[in-house]
DNA sequence: TTCATTATGACACAGCGTGTCATAAGGTGG
DNA sequence: CCACCTTATGACACGCTGTGTCATAATGAA
């Protein structure tokens, strides 16, 4: 069942091979909105221009928005897996503020071209919809960020509170560096981290 | 020119008289999502109900959403307006602090009737597309508090992080205070600003 | 070779949001 | 009272998104 599942495990026996390398797509897809415009762009004009048919496109980016944001995905897990890794350090305050911290700019590693993730912010921060997008987006590492304080002993609803402006403040963070032009969106997450007052610290 | 505004002022001398309430139909689409559910009930089906045209609801609201959010608005804007009189009493960092607290219980007073709020917010918060715009909806609510935090004398980076994190734990505590049956949404806003560290404080 | 499995695309569909244009319904000046 | 202007409304058509259905292509396995 699930027919519709592009390789999900890394083996596959048997049936008609992939032919479609969504990293491309989703490339030749900023390049289009960053020529034509985002909105001017159809889902119809992107498939037509990667030769796949509008229904294969939806086969990998389950909407426009996902072609963008979809890039930012391995950036948002990575600084979630820190968060985790965070927690096997038993802490006390301080420690719970350097494990958001460490969160926060966990996700600068894995960044292997920071130029296309400024590209892809800058679009983000120009479209409210695609700004939009980030409560979404973001709704998983915001519930491991909750989770992450409640076991370091937080108030359920302080944490609820805190992981929601924490993510609201580093996203806002990496905002503000796409429109500027340093190259380190590290000063920018912490500065972000800045403004959050932990319980007991 | 600009054929297509509702009533700009409050005095109109010539022309068709309006005949469609939009309070009336908000209300009504309220209504028909809770019986039929959100994304089952087609802005056709509204406008149907409502006895007018699909375009004339367009006219009244741009978006289907708008019918949920439309109805914040004077909520938001209370909140905006207590931001900018707390402005009148200049502020040491003390002052700042219970100006955002002001500004985040100021929407209370002016809701009339809280259980048709708190039905609004339970619909965004089960649905993640509406909960999505609260960031476009509270755009201008951030932009004002980042105007407040930045003639205070705040940095303006930290402003800008600062009135992030602000209206994400706000939200927050709407969603949360929406959720459960506490009447009093004042106790979940306040904590919500609690999680805010505020310079010089 | 035949079959099972999987990727792809052609097609149709409901719904959103936007234009354009005709018509209705009230005012105002002659 | 009538012609005229102004404005609200709705009928229609359009492009686009996102989804479902189904036929077809391309591979490995039996």
């Amino acid at each position: 069942m699930l027919p519709d599942d592009p390789e999900p495990p890394g083996m596959r026996s048997a049936g008609r091979p992939v032919t479609i390398d969504p990293d491309a797509i989703a490339s030749l897809a900023l390049r289009l909105f960053a020529e034509i415009g985002y909105e001017r762009t159809s889902m119809e004009d992107i498939a037509r221009a990667a030769g796949i048919g509008r229904k294969s496109l939806y086969r990998y980016f389950s909407s426009k928005a996902d072609l963008i944001w979809g890039g930012m995905e391995p950036v948002i897990a990575a600084s979630g897996t820190a968060l985790e890794g965070a927690l096997d350090q038993r802490g006390d305050s301080e420690d719970l503020v350097a494990g958001l911290r460490a969160a926060a700019v966990a996700g600068v590693a894995v960044i292997s071209d920071l130029s296309v993730s400024r590209g892809r912010l800058r679009l983000i921060a120009e479209h409210p919809e695609l700004a939009s997008r980030s409560y979404e987006s973001l709704a998983p590492q915001r519930e491991r960020a909750r989770q992450h304080l409640l076991v370091l002993g937080v108030p359920e609803e302080t944490a609820c509170y805190l992981s929601a402006a924490y993510l609201a403040a580093t996203f806002e963070a990496w905002m503000r560096w796409a429109a500027g032009t340093d190259p380190d969106p590290v000063p920018y997450l912490l500065a972000a981290v800045e403004v959050l007052r932990v319980p007991g610290a």
